[in-house]
DNA sequence: TTGAAAGCGCTAACAT
DNA sequence: ATGTTAGCGCTTTCAA
């Protein structure tokens, strides 16, 4: 066990208060007694403890991060960028996986069982807002790619629709007609493949073709696996594919390349995450950016001086699409 | 803020010993006590206080995960292990990046500035045990990816040497002369690219083959990009390469691919860690595959029951090469 | 500028 | 089977 400040304190002779602020560096102490509380503190290698700090303050500077997993390379990505930025902020990120499983979610809402976490920035994959109806906390919580939250928690999103209409309308003005939108979840509550969907049908509506439901593939889970799954389903009935994500669209060009298809000239390829393997992929992929510093910086953002009883606040992030040589 | 034990006490009508009893489930409790007590419980939506559980119980429950990145696949798949092997265990994991830097990583063997956490797991990449000769805290700590602590820290690894020398030696049974080594780390005190570089000096020693200094190349990063900068070095001058990370032979494969070369054809790659990337590759990679739950299981059993004073553990976790499409 | 002391919410030793 | 109470280490109000 590390030195208490009270043993600091009868070591330079003062009260533990001096010792405090000789810590905290706050109250005015002279100087001569701070050097005489610092000498002390060196030798007894003090360290404050951080557990009776939370006790009294009420904060305790941890944040948990939940999402359905952390290898996902979104999520991890997205979990690195909060990590720095959280610590810009002295907070501290922790993770937690949901799996996916609505259980799992709706406990997480209301904060990390036996432990004190400040906040939540939960990744809703099973739960959709409205199945929230009453919490047994008030941990401040802020939702990820949610675009309506039933005004109960901030969210922060892209925003899906746009971002799919321009991926759309982009493999429109390359020539491809026959457009599969890959990557539906009708199982899950949450709602970005929903909003991902119609934004494709209205780029599809705006240059006059008319949507083939046989070209709209639900997928298990967003996992390159699945869009392989995703290509066989679909075999030589498309010319292009939008995927949900740069995982699907990955396996799906992975599965296209075996089976001798050229990308793009048999079939163009274009994802949504913008994540590193796809940067590096053969052929590189076409993708939607989302802004993940700004997701990260927006979520921390929210759980600052959060007002008790404000309204939610709705943050949307930029985004960008990058297209490269998969269209 | 929430109910209090002695809020609930006075609501049931008994002591805050019997609400403790009644809360963590310990000692015997009178059944009807118990139904009343849960009662009060439920109806003032009590939720015990973890800050102060840790500052009575000394332990948090709360244990943290240092890595360069928690973006790079290797790390995010173990994290993600990590996290679930802690919640097993009642324990939240939290991240902390180092970005590689040694006055970071020195930092965090003393734990978390501002936290308190049970345990510390540390990835080193600057740092070398033998620069750790003293420290301000006594947290328990966990290395990971090292051979050798110097006795200070319980450690666990793969058996680096072992897995470098099988595939070296699976190249050379492929008929492969010319064999790289990617991934040096010179200017890194992290003994792990060291070990690799010496199995596989020992693989070209048993086949009777001289190793050829300009055919190891030193990385800056373990990035897809050094990867590449790797192939650009090593132009024409092997028939296969050995990387020491899968993001390093995605990166090299990607560049050979690019500049019209086959794969294995023209030139093998194999990479080190067992990504998902590679899996899915194109084509798909050989590698090393570390048993990544032992690890993450064997990082979590050297936190339980650490008996202060023991001889630091030292865990070999086990390895298997997987071939794939690429060689 | 510094000291004394209350109290954050909980667990557990001691008492009944 | 249950009640009483000290005290974990810290911050901060009240006094000096």
């Amino acid at each position: 066990m590390s030195a208490t400040l009270r043993q600091v304190a009868e070591r330079a002779g003062v009260s533990v208060r001096t010792v405090s602020n000789v810590v905290s560096g706050f109250a005015l102490v002279a100087p001569e007694t701070r050097s005489r509380v610092q000498a002390a503190i060196d030798e007894l290698r003090y360290r404050p403890n951080a557990a009776a700090r939370h006790l009294r303050g009420g904060r305790s500077g941890l944040i948990a991060l939940a999402v359905p997993e952390i290898a996902s390379p979104y999520f991890s990505e997205l979990a690195g960028l909060l990590a720095e930025e959280a610590g810009r902020r002295s907070l501290l990120l922790s993770i937690q996986q949901t799996g996916g499983d609505a259980k799992v979610e709706r406990t997480l809402i209301d904060g990390v069982p036996g432990q004190t976490v400040d906040a939540v920035i939960l990744s809703p994959w099973a739960l959709s807002p409205a199945e929230i109806t009453h919490r047994a906390s008030d941990v401040p919580v802020v939702l990820l790619g949610e675009q309506d939250a039933g005004g109960l928690f901030d969210h922060v999103a892209v925003d899906n629709v746009a971002a799919a209409r321009e991926t759309t309308r982009h493999l429109i003005e390359r020539g491809h007609r026959r457009i599969a939108a890959v990557g539906l979840q009708p199982h899950l509550g949450n709602g970005t493949a929903t909003r991902r969907l119609e934004g494709y049908r209205q780029a599809l509506a705006e240059a006059g073709l008319t949507a083939d439901p046989t070209l709209e593939i639900p997928v298990a889970r967003l996992h390159r696996t699945d869009g392989a799954d995703a290509f066989t389903a679909l075999r030589g009935r498309a010319d292009a594919a939008f995927c949900f994500s740069d995982q699907l669209a990955l396996g799906l060009m992975s599965a296209a390349l075996r089976h001798g298809l050229t990308v793009p000239g048999d079939l163009a390829v274009a994802g949504f995450d913008d994540v590193e393997d796809g940067r590096y992929g053969n052929p590189p992929l076409t993708t939607v950016a989302p802004d993940k510093e700004a997701i990260a910086r927006a979520a921390l953002d929210c759980l600052e001086d959060r007002p008790a009883g404000a309204p939610a606040r709705r943050v949307v992030a930029g985004h960008r699409l990058v297209v490269r040589a998969s269209t």
